[in-house]
RNA sequence: GCUGGCGUAGCUCAGUUGGUUAGAGCAUGGGAUUCAUAAACCCAAGGUCACUGGUUCGACUCCAGUCGCCAGCACCA
């Protein structure tokens, strides 16, 4: 077979704050099983990620923070990439949209993608009026205005909310337009907004819907439902223009002549899924000094494109991103002209648009003796990375968020079922079972390989349920089913435990030592065959398997994890427990 | 309000084109065992698959409606 090309990414982070558990649910841990799947099937992959660091929100959390939004970002840039190298998440290039190294680049790439889809004739200039704060010299997006609602209720009298914002009333539950809130104020520094008039491209999304639809209707049969149902609900209804540029000064300049233009930047939405391919281009750069040579990913029909990404997310990656795409490379006219169909660009020249778009829901979190309640930042309703790993190793976070991930619908995070699958799945049965035998294989084995010659049908059949595995849990993967995957892998160990008990070698060690060594080679198999399995999941486990067993890191590939450890082969020394125990009171739960 | 999603054992979740007695783990009760991080193994109990109606030889699975919960509703990311 020949090798898969594939370019991997997982959602942007903002940075402008930390990790917690419902990122990595939702992104990133999925994108490293893929990848790590992929590399240790021989594929050619590459995992690209960074932070996202322009847009109007990064330069408020700064001012707030009395800093600029360069140190805020390059702050949380960093404490992102520590808490993903503790997870054993690792991306081949972890860059940032405006981090000192990847900023230039990516400013080009932007730029270029502005100014393509800007001469194929995808946007219009259209000047409006927006609130503007004065003392802090900005216009003032949605939740940056607070004021009083304006909505008749059924009786006719006024909500009359002071609290609603420029978005949305709480109280009355209306959305609002920021130009009639009564005596609004600016969330920022409390003056009064006045109004100015403002001029910014819109993209026109809903030319490029029939091409969108027959792409979907092409593309997407496997994909998750939550992406498809969202994006062809928002394609039926129709998609609305949608402004590319901003009055900030923080992000992409917008590299147009037009004096309209001068002090604006891109939409960060905009410029954000550019960094994909702008971070491709700086691995290439590092790799091969020649960062053109990202083209030989991004647009190269034989290159599968997957994007993972949180359900927020949705709508920029499946819908706004393949449009702009789109409109690199094909002008406003020849849309009109080819009507709806889609057709993949068949040679280099063109973006391809992704193979899938791979995203989950969210994971909400239960305090005990609390009710389930959104992960929030602000109320410090999280489980943040960088505190799990002061005192969690990794693989038992791995293990829980996939074993729980919100793959189809919402699931919920709670410490006692986190500290339960540890203790009776991780450890009691996975961890457990490559622990059992190691007493026998020690000291009547002299820890080698000890032979399989009176293995019987008990024997036969185990290993061939074993060695059955990797095809299985291989199509799952490539599924983006990982949950699933992860169960089966589990539900395996399970079978080898019950062959270990009806296997009784505490018995036969004392009265046939032949059997015994049956037994305890049948064990080594399969262990060799499920612990190349566990890697992508909990890889530091799994390479405590993997030396164990003392073989080579070349040896342990899902292609070559069906060979058979021959009879006399050496195995390493007694591993440290594989995981550890975890009781609740090790959690600090005061996290509110 | 509009649009979409969800509602399956005490709990957390599966259920892949509608088809024999609806699954897993945990928790519960009983048994058996000792190699193992008091782990593993066997058995039992536990669900009118939110409700109502429809289509069908047959529906948890398709359709309609009702109730409940959640999300999005655009210049926030």
């Amino acid at each position: 077979m020949s090798k898969r090309r594939f370019l991997v990414t997982g959602a942007l982070p903002y940075s402008n704050n930390r990790l917690h558990v419902g990122h990595i649910t939702g992104a990133y841990l999925p994108a490293d099983i893929f990848v790590r799947y992929l590399r240790s099937n021989g594929d050619d992959v590459r995992f690209i990620c960074g932070s996202d660091d322009n847009g109007v929100a990064i330069e408020i959390s700064a001012m707030k923070e009395n800093t600029t939004p360069a140190e805020l970002s390059t702050r949380y840039h960093n404490l992102q990439k520590e808490a993903f190298k503790g997870l054993g998440i690792h991306f081949d290039i972890y860059g940032g949209t405006h981090q000192p190294d990847y900023v230039e680049l990516h400013n080009k790439l932007s730029q270029d993608f502005f100014k393509r889809i800007h001469d194929n004739g995808h946007f219009v200039k259209r000047t409006t009026e927006q609130l503007f704060d004065p003392k802090a010299n900005k216009f003032l997006p949605d939740r940056y205005v607070k004021g009083t609602c304006y909505h008749k209720n059924e009786q006719g009298t006024i909500c009359g909310s002071s609290d609603a914002t420029g978005d949305q009333c709480e109280q009355c539950g209306n959305s609002i337009d920021p130009l009639l809130l009564v005596e609004p104020k600016s969330v920022i520094t409390g003056a009064t907004p006045e109004r100015r008039k403002t001029t910014h491209w819109y993209l026109q999304l809903g030319k490029f819907q029939g091409m969108l639809a027959d792409w979907f209707s092409l593309s997407s049969l496997d994909w998750r439902p939550i992406v498809t149902n969202f994006s062809l609900g928002a394609i039926k209804k129709g998609l609305p223009e949608r402004a590319m540029t901003r009055d900030l000064s923080w992000g992409v300049p917008v590299p147009l002549d037009d004096p309209d233009a001068a002090g604006k930047v891109l939409y960060v939405w905009f410029d954000a899924p550019i960094g994909y391919a702008s971070f491709t281009a700086a691995l290439c750069q590092k790799s091969a000094g020649n960062w053109e040579a990202y083209k030989d990913w991004w647009q190269d029909p034989d290159c599968k494109i997957i994007h993972f990404i949180g359900e927020d997310n949705i709508v920029f990656h499946a819908l706004i991103w393949p449009a702009m795409l789109l409109g690199t490379q094909y002008t406003a006219e020849e849309i009109e002209k080819r009507g709806s169909a889609y057709a993949a660009p068949k040679e280099k020249g063109h973006y391809q648009l992704p193979s899938n778009v791979v995203a989950n829901a969210f994971l909400n979190i239960k305090f005990p003796g609390k009710e389930e309640e959104k992960i929030s930042k602000s109320r410090g309703t999280a489980v943040w990375i960088d505190e799990y790993l002061k005192y969690l190793d990794p693989d038992p976070l791995r293990y829980y968020l996939t074993s729980n991930a919100p793959e189809n619908q919402r699931t919920v995070w709670s410490f006692d079922d986190f500290v339960t699958k540890n203790n009776k799945e991780l450890i009691g049965s996975i961890g457990n079972f490559v622990n059992r035998w190691q007493k026998f294989v020690t000291e009547d084995f002299g820890r080698k390989v000890p032979s399989d010659a009176k293995a019987g049908e008990l024997e036969r059949t185990l290993l061939a349920r074993v060695r059955a595995v990797p095809g299985e849990v291989g199509e799952e993967i490539e599924a983006m089913r990982f949950k699933s995957a992860l169960s089966k892998i589990r539900e395996t160990f399970d079978e080898c435990n019950r062959y270990f008990d009806a296997s009784q070698p505490w018995i036969t060690r004392k009265n046939d030592l032949e059997q015994c060594a049956a037994t305890v080679n049948t064990c080594i198999q399969a262990v060799r065959t499920l612990g190349v399995l566990l890697e992508p999941f909990v890889p530091f486990g799994a390479d405590k398997i993997r030396e164990m067993l003392n073989l080579p890191r070349e040896a342990w590939t899902w292609p070559r994890a069906t060979e058979p450890l021959p009879v006399g082969h050496a195995l390493g020394p007694v591993p440290e427990v594989l995981f550890r125990r975890i009781e609740l009171k090790d959690f600090d739960v005061s996290a509110s």
